[in-house]
DNA sequence: CTGAACATTCAGAATTGTCTAAACGCTCAG
DNA sequence: CTGAGCGTTTAGACAATTCTGAATGTTCAG
């Protein structure tokens, strides 16, 4: 299972390219770029000769492409083995990361900042630490209209750069001594 | 230096955050939370005590901060030593994170499907494997319509969904046994 | 010029992640 | 029931990150 040139660059540049997506292992891009330019679903043990990594490795890093449903398992008549191909309706795809990667980045936040505010007011100290309550909810405006911008967005509605614009704070005024 | 109660909570979420956000580590997430529920700005050291960590190790994490813009140095009359203090205008950070982050590894996406597609042409192959040319094509129309639009985005314009979902090429109909 | 007060760099320790091969368990043909 | 053909799990080797304390470089007061 010899790749021809041209698949072998995608296949690195791709593998690269995932290293920095934050959404994929390095490896986990090249399996996509294997299988996405490959016309026949493939193997497990197919991608594990063709990518020279073992089966088992082949086999786990796989299991995050289905999930992100980056790949497809499918079933070929009169083979006992696993087969996979690339998905190719790329918007779909986009959509999911856009949800479960981008989005729970963003709701992790907001929990976190809820977190923090229920720990201000229960102590009483809401209005003892204006500052503080104060950073809090700007956070908070400006990542919930992330969050319903991009929820908004992944259901097909455009998105307008002035909202995220117009829940920003304005810079401090310089109140302290500079040098 | 003890942090209070709500502090605490703030820096360490953030830090957990930031751990899958593909933008911070950890502790860049904890500088930042820490700076960001603090009115003055804090030097170096004070923010090794507070976080609990040597002061080497902030000052290279730090830098990244300085990198994104979410942190800003700012000199303090009468002090030697370097003040931090968060940045709060969150929609020019986010541009920036767009681009420097998102952009960037669409771009490094399309910089592989060029070679592919070079190595494609100089093989005089192109015509003898449609199927590849047709799958980077599909892949290339699909990231241009996305570096074109974040790039608009960022500068304010609005994003609309149907461009993404125009350039998405219809699932291949399933011309394979299955079983 | 000298030393004190800084930030930064560096080498190694500790932690974490990635990969392999062997063991395991499941399914199905015979 | 048995064994061959699979995918998955697991233990450990190896590699990469992250962290620390010591060493280094730089700036400034005296």
């Amino acid at each position: 299972m010899a790749m021809d040139r041209a698949t072998g660059i995608f296949v690195d540049g791709i593998g690269t390219a995932a290293a920095t997506s934050g959404v994929l292992s390095p490896l986990g891009g090249r399996i996509f770029g294997l299988l996405y330019l490959h016309e026949a679903p493939l193997a497990l043990d197919e991608i594990a000769t063709a990518l020279e990594q073992s089966k088992s490795n082949i086999s786990v890093n796989i299991r995050g492409l289905v999930e992100w449903h980056l790949v497809r398992r499918v079933p070929i008549a009169g083979s006992r083995k696993d087969h996979y191909e690339a998905a190719t309706n790329f918007w779909r795809v986009f959509q999911e990361i856009m949800e479960r990667r981008f989005r729970w980045c963003v709701r992790q936040v907001l929990a976190t900042i809820a977190d923090a505010e229920r720990a201000l007011a229960e102590g009483g100290r809401r209005e003892a630490s204006p500052f503080l309550a104060g950073r809090l909810g700007a956070l908070r405006l400006f990542f919930s209209a992330i969050d319903a911008g991009f929820g908004a967005f992944a259901q097909g509605k455009p998105l307008d750069p002035e909202v995220l614009k117009k829940v920003t704070p304005l810079a401090a005024a310089p109140s302290r001594q500079r040098r």
